[in-house]
DNA sequence: ATAAATAATCTTGCATACAGTTTTGCTGCT
DNA sequence: AGCAGCAAAACTGTATGCAAGATTATTTAT
């Protein structure tokens, strides 16, 4: 099993504080468009409000809050043309990392990306999603770290990560696991071969699937 | 009475100092590895440490500068590898977003992007760098706002940014701008006919002349 | 004299205080 | 009732103070 690899340092108040807070919007309990009160952050996390402001600044960054002058954070509210660049933008990114990986994945690199592929399919069969979701993160993660370059895998992780909130019953969609597993193969196939383009593609249309997925349920989220 | 301005708000201590601190790195007066000491930056510009370490919290979100827990600001140092990585990304970044203006482009879009291209030409017989420098930035975001996806146009256009302390004397290579301007050409050419996987290509091929460019100053660089 | 240990200084991280906007709630008027 | 205008409350932006960690200078031991 990958560890996570460690984070840099989270020693400062701040840092905790934007990892708290960032968990409770992708957990869902800060829904979009929430104000983000700082004296009422400050006084729930035991803190004042100074951290809590430079949490909410690094947080801005990310995009996964908006802070408008004078008029405070919210949770970022996407609009569905957002939604639709975010989308585009990941597919992007996770495809560029596919072709990158298929050119500089070191062997013991593209073993491991293969059979943890293949040990993916244990969630399959018995349908877990739960288990299939944490894995799938893993999966990315691998050929992100194959991709040999920080900026972009960093970046696709980023939006991964932004668009948590928006796929959260994504793979509970009937028949999801199964289809997903088979682009999975075929991505890997690709990088295993050494073909750039094939990778690139393959890992464009699974991406593509996730959009699809997302956009019927779309519906049911505008109509909250 | 508040006025009604379409500007984008820069109303804040804050931001400003972000702006000014920005333009000090990016002009080269704060060279890589400065130290930037929070209290000397509050009596420079004549405010308190809480804007500046604001200001600084949100230049490190886009690289510029580092800052590490209880050791302060610096200005990002890049080590070669680093450097590759940027470039590399740029160069991916770039080249997708002429694929997608290849696609998206609207005939309005494309006629000025040739009619700008062409009028290029002037700034390259009787060699004016300066001019053409300033021109290709115009370009290069054409191409962005072409790509109709903000998301990626807004991290090569940031890309862009962070690279241009490492890229100043670029355009002063003896033979250098016709030489942009024909893959310039090439670029424009794709885009016109619609044709992605060649815009793609072209621009890539055009990312990976500055890249080269780049490195042949890096020796100079290192030397110091 | 060099290196380890310790003290002094500097700098950051956080808390608190204050000022200026923005928002909210009221009052009186049409 | 509804709205304009004004007053109060709330919140953000900024300044300042203090404590702890980091850095530098000094002292002490070998």
């Amino acid at each position: 099993m990958p560890t996570d690899q460690a984070e840099p340092d989270i020693s400062t108040r701040s840092e905790r504080l934007a990892d708290e807070i960032a968990s409770s919007v992708l957990s869902g309990e800060f829904r979009p468009g929430l104000r983000l009160d700082e004296t009422m952050l400050a006084e729930r996390y035991g803190v004042s409000r100074t951290p809590v402001r430079e949490a909410l600044r690094q947080l801005a960054s990310t995009g996964l809050i908006e802070i408008k002058p004078r008029r405070g954070a919210t949770v970022a509210r996407a609009t569905s043309s957002q939604l639709e660049a975010l989308f585009g933008a990941m597919a992007e990114a996770e495809a560029t990392c596919a072709r990158l990986a298929a050119l500089s994945m070191t062997p013991i690199e593209r073993r491991r990306l293969q059979s943890f592929h293949e040990s993916m399919a244990e969630f399959v069969t018995p349908d877990d999603p739960e288990s299939f979701a944490s894995a799938n993160l893993t999966f990315h993660t691998l050929i992100y770290g194959g991709a040999h370059n920080e900026i972009i895998s960093d970046f696709a992780s980023a939006l991964r990560r932004r668009l948590a909130p928006f796929r959260r019953a994504q793979f509970r969609t009937a028949g999801r696991l199964p289809r997903s597993h088979a682009e999975h193969g075929n991505v890997v196939s690709a990088i295993m071969a050494g073909n750039a383009a094939q990778a690139h593609a393959a890992m464009f249309d699974h991406m593509s699937l996730v959009e699809d997925s997302f956009e019927r349920l779309a519906a049911a989220v505008a109509a909250e």
